[in-house]
DNA sequence: TCAGAACCTTGTACGGCGTACAACGTAAGA
DNA sequence: TCTTACGTTGTACGCCGTACAAGGTTCTGA
């Protein structure tokens, strides 16, 4: 292992090792390589992440790019971290805690928007990188004007997080979209046989919800309520159960 | 493709199309290969339930397999709806609407804490299955007592779904968790050299929320925090805006 | 009765993947 | 100048999903 997932996480740190000076100059860097990988995903997807094809759009070998990401799972941090450093970071201002959770949910929808990749890297080591710390102190802050202690804080964080990063599951384009309408022109007759005519609420309602898009559910409503929902729920929280 | 997936999700249905008389009999059913698959699953992960691993399990030859199941997606989606087939749907009785959301949710969480397979399992197909549905109509009654129309009564379902498929994912045991100790080791010397001063809101935070737990966040708290929040902002959006 | 059709099973093979390893070239330090 | 450290590269291994064709087995219809 040349050089650790942490330090690479920081490769742009005053303190952090660079590479010695000896033997040929790097014909790539770290992060000239976590950039390839998060164009190529952002155009193809994360599955179109291959060593291979990196080291193709780097025009360089594929066990180069060993030289500069240990593998291809600390890639995928490097990735997650690097998206999260872009992410902008306005000073909360004198907003409310309202405003401010909108903001920190609609900034964080948007960067699901713009590279749905995210949703798929799950790795915890991810935590440790500059771009989530920022990330993690700054929306943190969102919720100052809030009475909340750490640890509460912390889970009002995650709790709208999660429902940004839900909501925006739930708004990517199904990779099997272009295939959806033949598939259900073929199952839809065989799919009413075997319904007969049972869950009849589960028919009505789906239906309704799907009414709105063309997609079997409607994201776009659940969007609206949960965050509906979250704001409410954070107001609750605070001016204390029953207020 | 021999047979369509939403014929083998039905398989048990009366009008499924059954498979013709000719020929030698199966060596294995299709609810034998998804039944193996889910325990292969439960054991090792996800990523062990291959196609050769399942025709050994199975006492058959690798391409066997692929007679009673179209390919390694489609055995998701199977295993996915067989999973929700097998969930309790006990009558809601005369529980009012928080008990009900109570349950459903732990319901669902235990079912994630059984299967974390699942949470990797993202096929949209899988709506289309006996189980899925049956779980769908079952969970949209549990909000009856609620004066929702259809479009928020799933939205309102999504939003209690989204959250305990979130909270699952943060319990969920981390594949690298026996490392982490060593990785730590090496990384925390690096890792506050980096930071400095810096952050010292994260730093805090974080700390605090690792405190309760050994991960460095703590998936019990947010769950209750989480579920708390869930219930107030349905009490909210039921009574109306201001109430 | 007995071919032929329908069906299941199987082995081989192809093109992908991540990456271990060793050989080689290159540039800076001693 | 020689050595040492480092970047680059090709080959190779063991996986993966699955297309395909050959073969065996059982029922159907003439």
């Amino acid at each position: 292992m040349p050089r650790e997932l942490i330090d690479l996480l920081w490769r742009d740190h005053p303190a952090a090792p660079q590479g010695g000076a000896r033997g040929p100059r790097s014909r790539v860097t770290t992060g000239a390589v976590v950039d390839a990988a998060s164009t190529l995903a952002d155009a193809e997807g994360l599955a179109a992440v291959t060593v291979r094809r990196l080291g193709d759009a780097l025009g360089v070998s594929t066990m180069s790019v060993y030289t500069h990401v240990n593998g291809r799972d600390d890639l995928l941090v490097l990735m997650a971290d690097a998206a999260f450093a872009r992410m902008p970071l306005p000073d909360h201002g004198r907003a409310g805690w309202r405003a401010r959770v909108r903001r920190v949910a609609d900034t964080n929808l948007a960067l699901h928007r713009e590279h749905p990749w995210l949703l798929e890297i799950e790795d915890d080591r991810t935590a440790f990188g500059p771009g989530t710390i920022a990330k993690y102190d700054h929306e943190l802050h969102a919720l100052d004007p809030l009475p909340l202690d750490d640890v509460a804080r912390d889970a009002a964080l995650t709790f709208v997080l999660d429902f940004v990063r839900a909501a925006a599951r739930a708004q990517r384009p199904d990779p099997r979209a272009d295939e959806m309408p033949q598939i259900w022109a073929r199952w839809a007759g065989r799919l009413a046989e075997y319904l007969g005519d049972d869950y009849q609420l589960a028919r009505r309602v789906g239906s309704a919800a799907g009414a709105a898009m063309n997609a079997p559910s409607s994201p776009a409503h659940a969007w609206e309520f949960g965050m509906a929902r979250v704001l409410d729920s954070l107001a609750v929280a605070a001016d204390g159960p029953r207020a």
